[in-house]
DNA sequence: TAGCAGGATGTGT
DNA sequence: ACACATCCTGCTA
């Protein structure tokens, strides 16, 4: 992808840190945009991208959740102030969007290209720990990176599509930002619903890859999902438009707008003390996605809070994941989730099953 | 053997 | 102070 030309990629860290905006200078091919504003703006100085700090990529799913270019997700207010600064030109929110659209889409085949390359499927979520490594090797030599620490990055593509921003800025201290952003991308392409100029390109070049239908009409597929999984691309981040719970309803395959976090038991629904995500607030997101979660998380009775952890194993890593504890398992999870019997917020069933909570405040 | 319960202590915010 | 993370002992299914 981006075979020539170029286009400056910039890391979402965070507005207040302009010495943070990193510059990836990756040739781009195709292109039909003319970037010489962007680009302009970028030699003018420190100035705000559209997601915070960054130009072209998604935000960091802390923010906004999962990408969805055809989606109005852009920070226009942002963008907006941004592009007006050049000369007085007023360019509206949709020309904007328009612009940013593009951009994405423009991307995306050679996304594909990469993937392709590497005989990848497209999608992420269907990576092995072989596949990461190997498609992190292409773009650490492709963004001129250096070295990354592999044995920092031996993780399935589902896993490596959760991991936020820090994650990678611990796993790669030079880089995090750039792969961060990378990984973005790879994950709005399989959100983005291709033009029909592009559509055609892909599938030329894939015939044999699934397309994740489902991503663009909404009909449900696992046919390219590993068996043990029914993972759906979406964000570890609560999103009121996926509490579709158990029940199999229409919503969960429709792609929704995070939130900031799910509502829950009163006690301690204050902000988070310390700044973090609380491990209660954790596993509803989870519950609360279960295309995403539910091979590892279910609920059994939504109505009453009450829930299974199906994989404890998984939903421990995948708590150590987010709060960057590699050491974490399930015995240290359920010390902390007794630790809520205690302060009213969750407890153990009436009947006590194994694996089985209850939130003391339902969804 | 895995999960559960809870005490004690350390750590980071 | 708070929310874990970690380690521990003992119990149970």
């Amino acid at each position: 992808m981006f075979s020539t030309g170029e286009v400056c990629i910039v890391s979402p860290t965070p507005m207040n840190d302009p010495d943070a905006i990193h510059l990836a200078e990756i040739s781009m091919g195709s292109t039909l945009l003319d970037l010489d504003l962007i680009q302009q703006q970028q030699r003018n100085g420190p100035s705000p991208s559209p997601f915070s700090g960054g130009f072209g990529l998604p935000p960091s799913p802390d923010m906004q959740g999962s990408f969805y270019p055809e989606q109005n997700f852009f920070p226009t207010q942002q963008m907006g102030s941004t592009i007006q600064q050049q000369g007085g030109n007023q360019i509206s929110e949709i020309e904007e969007n328009e612009m940013m659209r593009l951009l994405m889409r423009e991307m995306i085949p050679d996304i594909l290209e990469d993937c392709h390359k590497l005989n990848l499927i497209p999608n992420v979520y269907c990576w092995t720990p072989e596949d990461v490594q190997k498609w992190l090797l292409c773009v650490a030599n492709r963004f001129e990176l250096g070295e990354l620490e592999m044995g920092h990055f031996y993780i399935n593509g589902p896993t490596l599509a959760t991991l936020q921003d820090v994650d990678f800025r611990h796993r790669a201290p030079k880089c995090g930002d750039i792969l961060y952003s990378v990984v973005c991308l790879l994950k709005s392409s399989i959100h983005f619903d291709v033009a029909p100029q592009v559509v055609p390109q892909a599938q030329q070049m894939m015939p044999n890859i699934p397309q994740p239908s489902h991503f663009i009409t909404g009909a449900p597929t696992t046919t390219m999902m590993p068996p043990k999984y029914t993972y759906t691309p979406v964000s570890p981040v609560a999103t009121p438009g996926d509490e579709s719970g158990s029940t199999g309803s229409p919503s969960d395959d429709e792609i929704s707008i995070p939130s900031p976090a799910p509502s829950g038991p009163n006690t301690s629904m204050t902000p988070n003390h310390t700044g973090g995500i609380q491990l209660w607030q954790f596993l509803k997101e989870l519950l609360l996605q279960p295309n995403s979660y539910s091979y590892c998380i279910r609920w059994i009775d939504r109505t009453q809070g009450i829930f299974k952890i199906e994989d404890s194993v998984e939903v421990a890593r995948l708590w150590g994941l987010r709060k960057n504890r590699p050491a974490m398992n399930y015995d240290k999870l359920s010390r902390s989730i007794r630790q809520y019997y205690r302060k009213g917020i969750m407890k153990k069933t009436e009947v006590s099953q194994r694996l089985v909570y209850q939130f003391v405040t339902p969804c």
